[in-house]
RNA sequence: GGCGACGUCGCCAAGUGGUAAGGCAAGGGUCUGCAAAACCCUCACCGUGGGUUCGAGUCCCACCGUCGCCUCCA
């Protein structure tokens, strides 16, 4: 059983091999840099996380460019968003970008989400814009518009509407037509706007001074760094219409061949309203959270879990009671890792336990072929929760393990559960410090001294310590063969 | 109105034809100085009604309910 994904563009798992043999081109539709990144955000770019992830953990070489967009988005109103924060907050627009873009990075560092291969901007990219908008024209596809605009002409593409399944006789026309644009149908879209005076973001064309739309963005910078056919485009569900179907729609037309060859589409976030019922997140109804709200309430690797417990391609509900369901699924799982770690440190030698090897490979065996169907992360979790039953039972069944056995099971967990989930902190990262060491060393003298008064059977003494350990975050836990801490 | 998706135990959730993974919660036990953690046991006729099939949560139809998109959105 070979990978198999299930690409929207057929609406249906096709088994997957890339274009050049062990080597995967991906692109993932970025963020608008004009505000923080939400809990949606980090729903989509964790899902594409741990595809990019799984892929190389299968070996596979993966060239991953995922864009920022940072001019040409614009809203309803028909103003860029970029534009509108700038003059809001009184600051060039790339003083917006700039801000937003490192705030996106950091919320993305902090959730684990490894960086992009090639992050670029559009902004960047106007000359590829430029040259694939002259094709578009030579071939008769786009218009140069009375007040050069540049529109795309829907018509001219047979095939538009095939990633969305939409056919232009049944959307309803003519509902959104900018006053500024004179393009002749409701469904062509702008490859380039022309500029007006107060629009500072602006670049030379050949039509005049003006600014690329949002759609060819994409559609440039994938040509540009992954080739004109790649292995898997990906994004949010939300933007498979337009946006998506645009992007197609100018790619195969100017490159004469076929864009994406796997489009993966993440399902939406939805927060629950005043009486329970999911909706999207807007500011208005103040349920927005930003990915820096929710990392004040859970740990990265719980909005990890939580993110990773549903198929990518569902929508999931962010609510209280699953985020705490994950956090302590969660601490059940990294409970292991950490006893794990613990027994480490005072194992002998020996290959005690040896036995338990065949149990690992076929947690290994089993993960793999979750993974494989479609990167079936809740399958995967539910592998390791398997294997933490037994590793627990292992562990306090009173055997000797030697330390071959307890290095493969740290391994296993850092490799499926670390490596690609990205749920399952390295020791390092959980406090590798000079001080974080110096801490550790002070809790084991506490824990050494409260042995001790259990031991004389002063239980007033050995209960203070643990109470005291506990207000401070620190919850011991005694074992038959000794007492282990971990911090909560 | 059109397009798409979804409805599986109190909660989250996997499962595209062969008698329902996993986590949380709950109840009962084991272990423990007491705890905690862990382990063991218990806990689902898969929205409703039809149909196809030897056999359906899984395929088809209808209905009910929910969500998303229809040129702002990851």
């Amino acid at each position: 059983m070979a990978l198999h994904i299930y690409n929207v563009l057929h609406r249906e798992k096709m088994p997957f091999e890339p274009l050049h043999e062990g080597r995967v081109h991906i692109y993932v539709c970025g963020p608008t840099v004009y505000d923080h990144a939400h809990v949606g955000h980090a729903k989509t770019y964790v899902s594409f996380d741990v595809v990019v992830r799984y892929l190389r953990f299968r070996g596979y070489d993966v060239l991953y460019v995922q864009n920022l967009t940072d001019v040409g988005h614009l809203l309803d109103s028909g103003e860029d968003r970029i534009l509108k924060k700038a003059s809001q907050s009184q600051a060039l627009p790339m003083q917006i970008v700039e801000t937003y873009a490192r705030s996106y990075f950091d919320d993305m560092d902090a959730l684990g989400v490894v960086r992009p291969d090639i992050s670029p901007r559009a902004s960047g990219h106007s000359p590829e814009q430029i040259a694939m908008i002259e094709t578009l024209i030579a071939r008769g596809d786009a218009k140069v518009t009375a007040r050069d605009n540049v529109d795309y002409e829907v018509h001219r593409w047979p095939e538009y509407g095939k990633l969305s399944n939409r056919r232009l006789d049944e959307q309803e026309a003519g509902a959104r037509i900018d006053p500024h644009d004179d393009k002749r149908r409701a469904e062509d879209f702008a490859l380039w706007k022309a500029a007006e005076p107060e629009h500072i973001m602006r670049w030379d064309s050949p039509w005049g001074v003006g600014y690329p739309g949002w759609h060819i963005e994409c559609s440039a910078m994938a040509k540009k760094y992954l080739g004109a056919t790649f292995d898997i485009h990906g994004g949010g569900v939300d933007n498979i219409f337009p946006h998506n179907e645009c992007e197609i729609a100018q790619s195969e037309a100017a490159n004469e061949t076929l864009f994406a060859r796997f489009w993966m589409l993440v399902g939406s976030l939805t927060v629950p309203d005043e009486f329970g019922i999911p909706v999207k997140m807007s500011k208005s109804l103040g349920n927005f959270y930003t990915i820096k709200d929710a990392l004040k309430l859970y740990r990265a690797e719980v909005l990890r879990t939580f993110i990773l417990t549903s198929h990518y391609r569902n929508p999931v509900v962010f609510s209280e009671e699953a985020l705490d369901g994950a956090r302590k699924g969660w601490e059940r799982l990294y409970g292991v890792v950490r006893l794990t770690r613990e027994k480490l440190r005072t194992a002998g030698p020996g290959d005690g336990g040896a036995a338990f090897l065949d149990v690992l490979d076929k947690t290994r065996q089993k993960f793999i072929e979750a993974l494989d169907d479609d990167f079936n992360a809740p399958g995967g979790i539910a592998v390791l929760h398997d294997l933490t039953r037994e590793v627990n039972t292992l562990l306090n069944s009173g055997q000797p393990v030697g330390r071959a056995v307890l290095e493969a099971i740290d391994t296993t967990y850092r490799e499926l559960g670390g490596d690609v989930l990205g749920i399952i902190p390295d020791e390092a990262a959980a406090g590798g410090a000079a001080s974080a060491e110096r801490e550790a060393g002070l809790i084991r003298l506490l824990v050494d001294m409260r042995t001790e008064a259990r031991a004389a059977r002063d239980f007033a003494a050995a209960d203070r310590i643990r109470d005291q350990l506990a207000a401070l975050g620190v919850a011991l836990e005694d074992r038959p063969d000794g007492t282990v801490w971990r911090v909560s």
